[in-house]
DNA sequence: TTGACAGGCAACCATTTGGTTGCTTAATCT
DNA sequence: AGATTAAGCAACCAAATGGTTGCCTGTCAA
């Protein structure tokens, strides 16, 4: 879980799972087509911190190493933890409001 | 954006932010007895960055300062990107289960 | 008005992070 | 076989992060 939110943290990384949701499957090769700010082991090392958090699985057939976009940690933290936040929401959005109107 | 995925991406935040949901409008010391493994300059240090990122609002009053959650942040992180993933989720799961299973 | 309590500030430290360059391995194509 | 393409490994670097200690400021109550 931690991992999943440490990996969440980084733009390059958010960046890399925007890639796949455009188009899923992608080779290291051709996601550093995309992030052309980095270099080819940097990207290979946001992929290892993203598979490490379950977020990407990877395929290698032949020489090339396919990417995939794994919604279920995502899901899990969507559930898990944004769902008590939002079940709380207006408890808190009203709590915050008397707070900051109480002279 | 960035704010609030890097806020987020620390476990003691993430205490912190529970333990506001449990009981909202805390001060420092209160908040401190509940990370008990952490110094007083520690949360402080904390509490900036989830003000920083707006997932916190302060309010002083004499030499208290009281702090609440604000729901808006993760709100927004839960709509603007989580939905994205949600609405893809089946389309990612059936290419993930493809490419594995395919030889 | 003196003391105690809530909090802030600043300097400092170790570790992690994000990134690089250079070289190696492995598969594929001609 | 030789050249090319895809990816991995390792060492190294600067900057950010997470945490500490020590001291200062402001507020309240006796």
């Amino acid at each position: 879980m931690d991992l999943v939110f440490k990996a969440l943290a980084d733009g390059g990384r958010r960046q890399l799972l925007d890639a796949l949701r455009e188009r899923n499957g992608q080779t290291l090769t051709e996601l550093c087509d995309q992030l052309t700010e980095m270099t080819r082991q940097g990207v290979t090392k946001h992929l290892r911190i993203l598979e490490d958090a379950g977020l990407v699985v990877t395929v290698r057939r032949g020489r090339s190493k396919y990417h995939y976009l794994n919604p279920v940690p995502i899901n899990e933290i969507a559930e898990r933890w944004i769902g008590n936040y939002e079940r709380d929401k207006l408890r808190a959005l009203s709590a915050l409001k008397a707070a900051l109107e109480e002279k």
